[in-house]
Order: C-alpha cells, then sequence, then structure tokens
RNA sequence: GGGUAGGUUGAGCAGGUGGUGAGCUCAGCUGGCUGUAGACCAGCCGCCUUCGGCUAUGGGGGUUCGAUUCCCUCCCUGCCCA
C-alpha cells in the first residue's frame, strides 16, 4: 500500500521486499529486464530481499517439502512451482537486492524436536547450496539460524551457519508460537556465540516496540516485520506509552492529532476524528496514512535506541524495557497520556 | 379523507398464514495479528445470580387450551389517490 515516497517521508533507510510475489507477479526475470528492483521501483536506498523460504512454507497444504527443495502451488492461480536454493538465490540475484537471504525451511518454534531437528539440517544443508550458487558480487549473502527454541539445536545451528561465509546472520524461526521467555531464552544463547562476529546479526520477524528494544538490548542489530504496518490496517496505532484503536468511537470526536510531536503526514495534518472516519469508510487513505504513522513510530524509536546506545546510557534510558514482565508497550490506555 | 404497504433486540432486515421468535448484516465492545496468501481473524453484542432462568414481534381488547400469526380498535411510518 506504500510507495517509495511514503518510506522516504518515514525515514526508511532499507527495505524488504516480498520475493514470493516478485516471484509470482510480475515475474523475477520482467523485473530484471527493467534494470532490477532498485530502478523497477524508484528506490536508490538498500534493499533487502527475503529467499521466499518463509513465503513458502506459510502456504500450508499448498506445498511440499523434500530434502531438494519445494513445491508449491501459487494461491494467485493454482500453478505449481518448484523452489530450491538454487531457484531462490537465482530470483533474488535477478531483482537485484543488495542484500540477499538464504533458502531455509523455518517451522513452528515449538515443533516437536524431531521437526526442528530435521528443518534445521535441511536449513544447513541449503545454506550451503546457496552460498555455492551465489554469483553477484556487487549483493550481499546472508544465512539463517534455525534450531527453534531447543538451547542445543539452536547453539549448533548459530555456529553452523556463522562458519560458513555469509555476509550476515539472521536468526529465523522465531517470532512464531514461542512464548516471550522462551524467545528471550534463545536469543541468549544465539547471540553470545556471535559475540567475537563482526557480521550483522538480523532477527527475523519482530516488530513490536518491546520485541524491538528486548532484543536490541540482547545483542540484535536489524529486524524486520509486518507488524506495524499490519496493525496499523487493523487500526490501531502506536503512541509513546500507548496505543489508539482507532475503531473506538470516542475518536470520531477527537480534534487532536493521532500523536502531538509525531513528523508524519498523519500526525502533521490530520486529525483522530478524521482518520477515524476514515477506517470507518474504508477509504484506502486510511490504512496508508496509519501505515506511515506506525513506520514513523517504530523508525523514531530505533532512532531514539541508537542514541541511547552512542551516549553510552542504553538500556538504563529506556524504562520501557520493564514493561516486558507486565504489558507490552502500546497496550496502555491512551487516554491517560492524551 | 380514501386506498395501500408496513411497525420484530441501537439501525436495517430475515422469519413467522394457531403450538419452541435471540437468525443475519451494520453499528458497538473486547482480544488477537510479528522473515506480508493487502483493507484481516475470533469472541461478545435484550435482562439475570448464565450447564440455567426471565423477557421480548407498536398499544389495547377479543376468539382460543394456546395468538407474532385470526378478528376488532387505536397509534405511528412510507407510498398512491383526492
Amino acid at each position: 500500500a506504500l510507495t517509495p515516497d511514503d518510506l522516504r517521508d518515514v525515514g526508511a533507510s532499507i527495505i524488504l521486499s516480498n520475493t514470493y510475489h516478485l516471484y509470482l507477479r510480475p515475474g523475477h526475470e520482467r523485473i530484471e529486464r527493467l534494470g532490477g528492483l532498485h530502478r523497477f521501483m524508484a528506490w536508490d536506498r538498500p534493499i533487502l530481499t527475503d529467499s521466499g523460504g518463509f513465503q513458502v512454507v506459510s502456504l500450508g497444504d499448498l506445498r511440499v517439502v523434500d530434502d531438494d527443495g519445494v513445491t508449491f502451488r501459487s494461491h494467485l492461480d493454482g500453478t505449481l512451482h518448484r523452489f530450491t536454493p538454487e531457484v531462490a538465490i537465482g530470483v533474488q540475484e535477478a531483482l537485484g537486492a543488495d542484500i540477499a537471504v538464504a533458502f531455509d525451511q523455518p517451522v513452528a518454534p515449538t515443533s516437536p524436536r524431531a521437526v526442528v531437528t530435521d528443518a534445521t539440517e535441511r536449513t544447513h544443508r541449503w545454506a550451503e547450496r546457496s552460498l555455492a550458487a551465489h554469483t553477484r558480487t556487487d549483493q550481499a549473502l546472508f544465512g539463517i539460524v534455525q534450531g527453534g527454541i531447543e538451547p542445543d539445536l539452536r547453539a549448533a545451528s548459530t555456529e553452523f551457519i556463522a562458519g560458513l561465509p555469509f555476509d550476515g546472520i539472521c536468526l529465523g524461526g522465531l517470532a512464531g508460537d514461542e512464548t516471550p521467555a522462551q524467545r528471550d531464552a534463545t536469543l541468549d544463547i544465539a547471540v553470545p556465540l556471535l559475540a567475537a562476529d563482526p557480521r550483522p546479526r538480523y532477527l527475523m520477524g519482530l516488530g513490536s516496540p518491546a520485541d524491538l528494544l528486548e532484543a536490541v538490548h540482547r545483542g540484535v542489530d536489524l529486524f524486520d516485520s509486518v507488524l506495524p504496518a499490519r496493525v496499523a490496517r487493523n487500526g490501531q496505532l502506536w503512541i509513546p506509552g500507548g496505543r489508539l484503536n482507532l475503531r473506538n468511537q470516542r475518536f470520531l470526536d477527537d480534534p487532536g492529532p493521532v500523536q502531538e510531536d509525531c513528523p508524519c503526514l498523519l500526525c502533521r495534518r490530520f486529525s483522530r476524528a478524521y482518520i477515524a472516519h476514515l477506517f470507518r469508510a474504508k477509504e484506502l487513505l486510511a490504512y496508508r496514512l496509519a501505515t506511515c504513522h506506525n513506520l514513523t513510530f517504530t523508525l523514531d524509536f530505533m532512532d531514539r535506541i541508537r542514541m541511547s546506545i552512542r551516549s553510552g546510557t542504553f538500556p538504563a534510558d529506556m524504562p520501557e524495557l520493564r514493561l516486558r514482565a507486565g504489558r507490552e508497550i502500546g497496550s496502555e490506555g491512551a487516554e491517560k497520556s492524551a
């Protein structure tokens, strides 16, 4: 729903493109003919493409996994497709992102140990094949750690992936059905093993402010998540110390901005009453404005974290850290702060 | 004034031509959403002490063992004709 201009407005410096959709439509060959993703979408800043592993697995009954790859049926037109590590890398090279990601097999974090073991070993073999298939020297390639929430499997996977010549290390297989405590414990196993490693540590999938803060505190450098955008489309706006559910009737009479000091278009120009109206009217503008706001909020939040780290005061000046045990950032009533 | 169609839980409806009206869509409320199968999903949504009970089909009367249904009358709304 967002254009590159929207993303520049909210201050995005790197974006992730949905490889799965780009592969199915309009097709990676076409994008390559048109000059690659940067020219195609008029975005001159960094782009990271996911391998498609997560998307393919999320298809559920529409896919079959074997040791060589994944066969899946397009949810768009029912056509059959075959993804292997080699195909996934080829597609990403054609798209021309700055960072490509190895093809992996994520499973639910709390899956039975045998399932996690299987998927993790397969992911390791696919990681080696992804590296072997990668030929572009102007494109970084990140490897993905699996291992679920099993301490020994996670540790072994971290060491295996870190032992390969990737440009960055993704921590995958989280942001699923694990509890926050299980997630924290898993990070505390994996990240220390990478402590002396200069390569970026990228936690795949997490996006709530509390999750970001918690993971940064544990040593993660990079994130991506649909949460700020999806939650925004569903009517929830993040503001400091709280959140607003725009579907609540009371906002129809609220002439104030969503967030007083927010630089996003929604907050600069429109009222809570107007955005609440747009949601009720199911106007597409509602989803776009709301998404811009939550992305602005998230990026500002990360800015604060970076400044805090640079000034050496992190995490002491991030009182939200204590919220983990209780309620998440954004779960407090908004009226109190309004 | 005459005719006609109606009056069902906040709104709009479905149903019901004598034997259990709490069914739908909005609206409303709550929760969920995390490497994107987009604007979604789930629950609640008359009252109560909730494995259950009670009350509800515009008001009143009548017929009947029994009326939301049939009859009478009144009120209200839309439309048509004067």
